[in-house]
DNA sequence: CTTAGCACTTGAGTAACTTGAGTGCTAAAA
DNA sequence: TTTTAGCACTCAAGTTACTCAAGTGCTAAG
């Protein structure tokens, strides 16, 4: 119960909190020279630690992490907020990205924190298509399909050397080799046998084969959205410009925040302070949720903020949003699947 | 030159100058108590002024004006800064947007301040081309090309109730319709007379018009690079989190920034201060540079920094740095126009 | 096992003092 | 008339000393 309070009260006001002011607030009626006691004892087990020799208390990482393991009671969520997930869902999505990036932007605003979302995926993307649309006179649109339904375009200029057929050519080329494989052995084929293979009909290719490499390289990356970015001002220690500039350049790394968040699993994970893998992100804490969109697979959506987070409000959040997703993709799904 | 030497001075050190210090810098030799007296005549002009009574002088707006305005000489430029211009622009570009953002980013990186690149526009865009690029069994891609050859695309996914005709016809339409036409004609054309026809062809032509609207939109925007974002926490006073935040949302809003950079003219545009226009800027100075790429038009390259910047060795930069991307622009076209 | 009492610790805030860089002004020197 | 030495004065910034309140641990009594 102690413990409890502690991490209570901690979370909320930011400041060491001393034994008289925690027996004032304990359900029964106790002495602070008996919670000053049972404090030691706590310490002793390496739960709660002191700023400096005659402060209150704080949670330990360890403590913290006995608090969400075995004390924590989700809040039950405010009308309010699901008033605002729901409208925010809302809205005549064309593309799923709209919706997974919106989530992001939305779990940021309730939270003030910086939220993360990271699509449904339910296998390795494969190739299933690849074009190229001329545009105009030298223009053309590279555009590459996953069967995941991803879409990745990029247009570029060609010199006149380059005719239709060419092209033509070479788009035949690549959909009767590639399509259907993973994506990985697609850019595998890129580095080895293609270009010898698109020699053939073009005379310069490293201009085709850099804009084909670009757009599969760009296919094959964990694709994630961050939401409130800005936020981390508000609860990182901002005087050091160096620490917010790591935290900055990692959210813009995929693949280095896709190992961040971990592999997705069931139920709601929290990771705190040191526990995270990166270091930078060792003095904030990271809450991590999968939601399931039917048979699309799984994807996640994740909050990061300070150690002293409230962790029940914001895992009540984070469950709440997960359900009112994944509903909302199920819905998605059924509509555009028929 | 005292002028002259007190904003060296204090651009480089960021600490108010004294008599003292002055006096064993200048050229010719002249006591500290002749500096006292020039630098009471210089404050009484309005173009320096005191932290507190006894402090050392600090440059006004109006002393940085007239000091960038009749006294600056540009810095040559670092060989080794051109170097890195040079080989930075060198690469492949196959698009000329890449060209423009890596510009800013180079910038950003050679000053430590944040850098912004708007492409060259010669007139209004029109458009120029519309079409829908059927990508899977209900993916469609939306493709807007402008004469600019400026390319917006987007993905959507359809109902069923769309037959391949319909979407002939709808896109048939727009083109026949709306083709050379200014964007912004064509945006308003969107919100009176298209619906009403588009209803001929889709039951529910909602959708569609969004995507298109959207499109357009963005296609009509102002559109620039931003390089070096995360160097404001550099040069920012860094402990308003605010202010910070409305910077980045300004940098966020193309429109705003536009205005902010304002008309392109010939020469190198210096902004100090409080000329700025815009209130959030009011602390830091802004230089903005055209460049020409031949007859396609001029664009702008600007420098964001704090009101004490080293103007000399930034107006050089800039000055270099315009000339770099001219002539490298000039090569593209070259190359892609012939 | 709980609690009252008490000596002790510490960060945070405040006031007093010192230091040094700088100023303006005056009167003498150039 | 301009320059300079000299000097009294100002102020920010740093240091030291002191107070205060919140908190602790420990002991002995309930």
């Amino acid at each position: 119960m102690i413990l409890k309070a502690i991490v209570r009260d901690y979370t909320s006001s930011g400041v060491p909190v001393g034994s008289k002011a925690l027996a004032a607030q304990l359900p029964m009626h106790v002495s602070s020279a008996t919670v000053r006691n049972e404090m030691a004892a706590l310490e002793e087990l390496g739960l709660i630690a002191k700023t400096h020799s005659s402060s209150g208390r704080i949670p330990s990482v360890k403590g913290y992490r006995y608090y969400v393991d075995h004390l924590v009671q989700p809040d039950p969520i405010k009308a309010n907020d699901i008033d605002i997930i729901k409208s925010s869902l809302e809205g005549q999505f064309l593309k799923i990205d709209e919706i997974i990036e919106t989530s992001a932007k939305i779990l940021s605003n309730l939270t003030s924190y910086t939220a993360f979302s990271l699509k449904p995926e339910h296998k390795q993307s494969r190739l299933s298509g690849f074009r190229l649309v001329p545009l105009g006179k030298r223009q053309v649109m590279a555009v590459l399909v996953t069967d995941n339904g991803d879409v990745e375009s990029q247009t570029f200029n060609i010199t006149t050397k380059i005719t239709g057929d060419q092209l033509e050519a070479v788009v035949r080329l690549i959909n009767d080799q590639l399509i259907g494989k993973p994506l990985d052995e697609v850019l595998s084929a890129l580095k080895s046998d293609i270009p010898m293979q698109v020699a053939h009909y073009l005379q310069q290719p490293e201009g085709f084969l850099k804009v084909f490499g670009d757009v599969l390289t760009k296919a094959a990356q964990e694709r994630f959205y961050v939401g409130g970015r800005l936020n981390l001002l508000n609860f990182s220690d901002n005087n050091d410009v160096d620490e917010l500039k790591s935290l900055y350049t990692l959210m813009d790394h995929n693949d280095d925040m896709a190992d961040v968040l971990g592999q997705p699993t069931d139920h709601i994970q929290v990771k705190i302070g040191s526990e995270i893998t990166n270091d930078i992100l060792k003095d904030y804490s990271l809450i991590t949720a999968t939601y399931e969109a039917g048979d699309h697979g799984k994807g996640v959506i994740a909050l990061l903020g300070p150690t002293r987070m409230p962790y029940s409000r914001m895992i009540g959040l984070v469950g709440a949003f997960r359900q009112e997703l994944a509903q909302r993709l199920i819905d998605y799904y059924r509509y555009f699947d028929q």
